[in-house]
Formats: structure tokens, C-alpha cells, sequence
DNA sequence: GCGGTTCTACTAATTTCTTCGTTTTTAGTC
DNA sequence: GACTAAAAACGAAGAAATTAGTAGAACCGC
């Protein structure tokens, strides 16, 4: 499985988009980023990236109808564990612990979702020397 | 106080160089960097670098000596929250225990690293409803 | 069918990042 | 003081990413 390229800071806000909601068509997505934008985008430029995108592998097309429709092709799970394993290299010298330690520096856990860090890390260390 | 810029790829990697050791000079840091690259960097490259992190206010220039020596203006830990909060917002809606259950989920810890963040959990959830 | 609308494709300008060659400055040596 | 070796400054080319204008095709209402 070839890997797929890192997306870029405008690539990964149209697959923020299009996981949110998809298939999705190019003014739908430009209209989404829009909102958080305060020069928002020209439909051609955002057009542009989808083809880009394409071209790259990141998102797939849907050309049966007149108006195309995209759809995500790396989940954000994926996309995720490829950001935080560079990160990871990039400033961590790959240590795991330390990310989750600066992670959890920065804010205040609702009970909830220590409980569910709690969970994971047992099952971890379960049975480890 | 305004906050300074992320450093790019390349800025960063100076960054890693003058946590290490520093202050350093240009050539010292062209060195340690280009042990891991296969096409070293020239020296004025790594010079460049160093100028434009001068004027972004990356790093200081020690410029009393000839050859001048440069040190980091930001921490690591600095840079790593910024990063680190960076990637929140961009992958993760800001949900800090889902970076940090993404980031457990990548690699088995040891027993000391796990403990460690064990500790910092019990602390954050101390006294909380 | 025709005019306006909306879409995709094409092309290109602009900006940011990376890279390095050339020139200038500096400090030491004879 | 001129000569040389090393460093810094300058300028600019190349590459990647972002942005958008314009042209041509497809559709819709009349």
C-alpha cells in the first residue's frame, strides 16, 4: 500500500469538510469553509484543490452526474495516526509518553475522559514487566 | 506578547539542532543536521535559515565574535504546546483525550511511562465531580 | 432553440519555503 | 599594508502551495 501524501493545511480543511458530511460537491464545501473565513474562497479555488486532490489520491470523484460529488478517500482515523506519528518524529523523538504527558498539561480532563485514558492504559500495561 | 510564528519544517529541524547544544554556530548546525540527509545542505542554506529565524524572532544571534553563535528564542516545550494545540484544532476539534487515546493507541508504553501519566491523570481528576 | 446560469477545465499570478552561488566583510599572517 | 581563509550578507532561482480569472460545456426555463 502506497502511502498517501500528507495533505496540506488547505487539503486536510476540505477533508475536515467532507468527513463531516459526503459525497459533497464543490459549493458545498467551499460554502462550509466559508463560514470560518474571513477572505472566503473563490469556488474555482477550492475546485482546484478537489482536483488536486484527486490527482494525489486524497479524495475520489463521482463524475456520473453534471455537478461531481467527492468523497474522502483516507478516513480520519488514518489521517489522524499519519499526523500524530509525524508529529511524533518531528518533535517528540518519537516518544509517546511525552505527547500524551504535554497533551494532558494543557487542559483539564472531564471525568469521563480519564476514566476512558484510565481504561486504556491498563489494558496496556496488563500483564507487562 | 505576540506570539511568534510556527516554525516551518525546515526552521524546526534548526530548532531540534539548537535545543541539543547551543549556542551553536552555522557550521556546527550544518553539520549535525546534514548527518541525517542525503543531499547535505550547503552552509549558506543553513546560514539563510539562520537569518530568517533572526528576523522572526525564532532565534538570537550572538553577533560579538566573528564567527557568530546563535541560541533558540523558544523553548521546546513552548513549541511543543503550540504544535501540539495546533493539531488539536486542526485533526482533533480540540478534544485533547482524543489526540490522547489516538497517540496510546499507536504503541505499547513501558510500565514507568504509563505510571507516569497514570499520576498526572489522578492529579487533573482530583476533587472533580 | 436561445439566453442566462452553473459547472468543470485550463491557465496563470502570487506567496511562501527551500536552496545555493556570488560578493562583501572580517580577522589573522607574512 | 597586501594576501589569504573563513564567515556573513545579498540576491535570486526553484519548488510547492495557494489563489483566482477566464473559457468552454452542460443544463434549465421560456
Amino acid at each position: 500500500m502506497s502511502d498517501l501524501p500528507k495533505p496540506t493545511e488547505s487539503e486536510l480543511a476540505i477533508l475536515r469538510a467532507l468527513w463531516k458530511k459526503h459525497p459533497a460537491t464543490v459549493r458545498e464545501v467551499m460554502e462550509t469553509l466559508n463560514e470560518e473565513r474571513d477572505p472566503p474562497l473563490a469556488y474555482t479555488t477550492v475546485l482546484k484543490f478537489f482536483q488536486i486532490m484527486t490527482e494525489k489520491g486524497l479524495v475520489t470523484r463521482d463524475d456520473a452526474d453534471r455537478t461531481h460529488s467527492y468523497s474522502p478517500a483516507v478516513s480520519p482515523d488514518t489521517t489522524k495516526k499519519q499526523m500524530v506519528g509525524d508529529l511524533l518524529d518531528r518533535l517528540f523523538q518519537g516518544s509517546v509518553s511525552e505527547l500524551v504527558l504535554q497533551a494532558l498539561g494543557t487542559t483539564k480532563l472531564s471525568k469521563a475522559e480519564a476514566a476512558e485514558i484510565q481504561k486504556l492504559l491498563n489494558q496496556q500495561t496488563r500483564g507487562k514487566s
